[in-house]
DNA sequence: AAAGATATTGAAAGATTTTGCAAGAAATCA
DNA sequence: TGATTTCTTGCAAAATCTTTCAATATCTTT
């Protein structure tokens, strides 16, 4: 096998399990020992994964909100929900912020109908409706981070800060009562310029970020109008959004 | 079996296993192993797919990007030969501006190894380069032109205006002794603030462009350093450029 | 159609890269 | 601390790549 499918195949192995012994890929890749340690040497080096004694793990928990790929399958069926959901919250010939990360991804894919002026950071996003002759697409400049395919960067904030839409359609690392918070500084930057320049906040959160709090604090929840998310949202935690007076929209998996 | 054949063949077999060895691939083609690396050569270098120590791997399928230039088969021969000449001119470590355009795509495709950083208002190119993780991509802001994928306008604009960089590569619409045209206003405004950015003018300009003037004019020959272009453009013009001080380099097809 | 020119193919030799192994160093665990 | 595991380093074997060359096939020209 070559070292490329077999670093590929480490990768995909690590992305279900998380950690892998040296031996256990060694025996899966059916390659020494030797070789696996170089692969994930290589694979360290570009990051994705992280060197342990005797192993490697996942340096972004698949549930990462921001490792982008058009064919994350993981909760396809709550994020497709999510977004149509979300979409529908869009009103006709609005200008609109989309935010990076699979699930704004999915809100995307439901606006092309709308037909409003989107304004975006993500690549992917950008891609998407490129092709669309029905809405204006306005791409962010900035630098682009590899993995993800977001623009970031003070190009990119001095952009945001350039404009103003009708609402921002925004995703995160995790939520809890004391607020929101993220995973990437960089990215953080990008949505504090996102929230000041729109006059409706929209968070697409899906459920397994409920609770869970990333490294980096992003806002307080009474900047937030909106929220989306899917039916496997803590039922105490919703009411409590709820008596903030935020909209928390659950939506229902079609 | 013809080499085309072959090389069809190639490609549909990886379209479904994404690796394959040389091995594999001389067996399912009945041909030798050398023959077999030829060809994966020649595709290698049209792009398509990627060669690995020992067999070849399908280039990212990304499915949903802008990759209508890749897919432009019109005189792609020569667009490679203009592309890789084009890339030699870049020193390592530069800052590189790459127009929009296929021709400027073919030379983006050579830019990797160098790693510099580029700075690009073109989807495709940022889409081809955003994977490397050994050059920084920088992307203009802007409004996507939905045809071809440009970002354009004022922010667009504005981006290059805040830049400076080591060489610019553009591409444009015609070239005649009265100076650069191209077909876009909006283009024209983007490849104004490219020029204005940079130290070293390069154009890419198949053969087919020497003679013709499109709608608007861009500039006089004199800001150009340095024209690429293939065997067919017109000795005369050619040697005329040559009297006025401009480097012309004829890129010869491999 | 024949002769020469050109291109393609397969094979071989030498250079390069990758792989697996082993010994000593470093880290982990009880 | 001592025992065990894992890591680093150096090295030789194997695989792969590059270059070269002769044989074959294809194209051009007459």
């Amino acid at each position: 096998m070559q070292a490329e499918e077999r670093q590929k195949r480490i990768e995909e192995h690590l992305a279900k399990v998380e950690f892998a012994s040296l031996d256990e890929l060694s025996e899966l890749m059916d390659a020494s020992v030797s070789t696996v340690r170089r692969d994930l040497d290589i694979m360290a080096g570009k990051g994705g994964v992280a060197r342990t004694h005797g192993g490697a793990r996942l340096v972004n928990p698949k549930s990462d909100e921001f490792t982008f790929s058009a064919r994350d399958t993981h909760q396809l069926a709550e994020k497709e929900a999510i977004g149509r959901a979300c979409a529908e919250l869009i009103e006709p010939n609005q200008t609109v912020i989309v935010d990076a990360g699979t699930t704004c991804y999915h809100v995307a894919r439901h606006l092309e109908a709308k037909g409003p002026q989107v304004v975006t950071n993500s690549l992917p996003v950008a891609n998407l409706l490129a092709g669309s002759n029905k809405l204006e697409v306005v791409v962010s400049g900035g630098v682009i981070y590899p993995r993800l395919g977001v623009l970031v960067g003070p190009l990119a904030v001095e952009g945001f800060s350039k404009i103003r839409a009708d609402a921002a359609i925004l995703s995160c690392g995790g939520i809890t009562l004391e607020g929101i918070s993220n995973s990437h500084g960089l990215l953080i930057e990008m949505q504090r310029a996102m929230l000041a320049a729109s006059r409706k906040i929209i968070f697409c959160i899906d459920s397994t970020k409920f609770g869970r709090q990333s490294i980096t604090r992003l806002c307080d929840l009474d900047v937030i109008d909106v929220i989306v998310t899917d039916k496997g949202a803590p039922a105490d935690l919703v009411r409590a959004l709820r008596k903030k007076g935020i909209e928390v929209i659950v939506a229902a998996v079609a």
